[in-house]
RNA sequence: GGAGGGAUGGCAGAGCGGACGAAUGCACAGCUCUUGAAAAGCUGCGAGGUGCGAGCCUCCGUGGGUUCGAAUCCCACUCCCUCCGCCA
């Protein structure tokens, strides 16, 4: 969440960077307004509380010299107030309830740098890239082989079977066979194989605590979006970012600690609510996938390298896959509500002949870090500080499979694979249908 | 699932109804001494809220309760440890 002192400090200011993404100043007015009255409950709920905290100290001197009138006397009268003050605090914690979630729902202030913008459409390609770009070849190629989609070529080649996934768990489940489960797991294993140890590899319980989910963003606002076990209340989780960030919750690192990178692949659960009927076909959107990620607790001087380093290491991944793909700054209307800054790595598959988000690289500033209370010690002393959360896949796997398999389809109808991968495949490159 | 033990500051650990936000040690920071370092000595040292400020308030796993007053007593829950059962 933002800062409540920028809030009182400097409302304006606050309801202006908020407005650049569509956020209503009427939203942050009552935000306001309810920490105005929060704060003089409180003040009152206190002034009572310290009064019978003497009071109190007094019952036990008077009891002490064996004066039991007094004591009587001061204990009723301490009995009386206290009555009061449980009735003011109850006040001042109902204004608070409605501050903490004000909070909670509003976005994050978004960075100066990010472009304005109401909605996708306004998203800002900063670079693009493709095999052969220093070849002087003019852009992505789509050959007449390749403009095959994926499920198609899943099926025909035994790799992708949707229709037995959705046997299982309903549609929108994949099911990978042979090499193409083989394919899944080479891609992981090349990617933790290319960011450990600079990134610790993790492997975090994949189903979390309200709390856990919370400390993204992802709750209570996102609550649609989420699986959630009733039974144990627990969520199965959309990204490793959500186990990942709080894995110093409620901590103080030393400075010299930081940049704290990790790596982690896991499983990713999405209900995809908002998005019912779009993209229902092969993998462009699935409510289950494996991804790996890249995140980082950082300072703030030290975030927007992390964040260029994650992005780097996306681009890098997708260049030795040999995949075209475009960078986009997201505008302020696209931007996910915990993020300052966000860049996508979108992959080009020639079978669909669409650019496909394989990463989103995003800084959160302190949003997260407040929500999650992960702060940590300056090395020149002083209070501690809010660390800075930043995060990207690298990368997504199903739109990466579609797209290498798109992108490797043959004029004979076999699919071959990048040389990148040939380690992780034990050196068979070639799909066939068996 | 059953029985028992535990949870206190960065760490270890005392306190078990009255001035306790909490002894002590370690760690850490500053100073003294020293050519420098070590050692020793002195001083400081949890987090947060609120107020212009002196200050006041909150936090001893979490949530309730008893009491004039709770780290301390009671109840529930969570997590950790030991043992039994079950299980990949």
């Amino acid at each position: 969440m933002i800062d409540i002192r920028a809030l009182r400090e400097d409302p304006d200011a606050v309801k202006a960077a908020l407005g650049r993404r569509g956020v209503d100043g009427a939203e942050v007015d009552a935000v306001i307004e309810a920490d105005a009255i929060w704060r003089a409950r409180q003040r009152t709920a206190e002034e009572l509380r310290s009064e019978v905290k003497a009071l109190s100290r007094d019952v036990g001197l008077a009891m002490k010299e064996g004066d039991t009138a007094r004591a009587d006397e001061l204990r009723e009268r301490s009995r009386v107030l206290g009555d009061e003050e449980r009735a003011r605090a109850a006040e001042a914690e109902e204004a608070e309830t409605r501050v903490r979630t004000g909070l909670l729902y509003l976005p994050n202030i978004p960075a100066d740098d990010a472009p304005d913008g109401e909605g996708e459409d306004d998203n800002v390609e900063v670079r693009r890239w493709w095999p052969g770009q220093d070849l002087d070849r003019p852009g992505p190629q789509r050959l007449e082989h390749q403009q095959v989609p994926h499920w198609e070529i899943g099926e025909a080649l035994q790799i992708l079977d949707m229709e037995r996934g959705a046997r299982l768990s309903g549609s929108m489940f994949p099911l990978y066979r042979g090499p193409g489960a083989r394919l899944l797991r080479a891609l992981t294993a090349f990617a933790i194989d290319r960011h450990s140890p600079t990134y610790e590899e993790i492997r975090p319980p994949t189903v979390v605590l309200t709390d856990t989910m919370i400390s993204t963003g992802h709750l209570p606002k996102f609550e649609d979006d989420a699986y959630h076990i009733e039974r144990d209340d627990l969520w199965l989780i959309p990204t490793a970012e959500v186990p990942l960030t709080s894995m110093h919750r409620g901590e103080i690192l030393e400075e010299n600690e930081l940049p704290m990178r990790f790596t982690a692949s896991t499983p990713c659960y999405r209900r995809e609510a908002g998005s019912a009927g779009r993209d229902t076909r092969g993998l462009l959107r699935v409510h289950e996938f494996d991804k790996v990620e890249l995140f980082a607790y950082t300072t703030p001087e030290g975030a927007l390298d992390a964040q260029a380093d994650i992005l780097r290491r996306g681009e890098t991944m997708l260049q030795e896959l040999e995949l075209p793909y475009r960078v986009l700054d997201l505008c302020t209307g696209d931007l996910g509500g915990s993020s300052a800054r966000t860049f996508d790595l979108e992959a080009y598959s020639p079978g669909v002949d669409r650019w496909l988000e394989v990463s989103s690289v995003s800084w959160f500033r302190d949003y997260q870090a407040r929500r999650a209370n992960v702060r940590f010690r300056p090395a020149s002393g002083g209070q501690p500080q809010l660390v800075h959360t930043v995060n990207g896949s690298a990368l997504a796997w199903p739109r990466i499979w579609a797209a290498l398999v798109e992108t490797g389809r043959q004029p004979d109808g076999t699919v071959v694979l990048p040389e990148a991968l040939a380690p992780y495949l034990g050196g068979e490159l070639l799909i066939k249908a068996p």
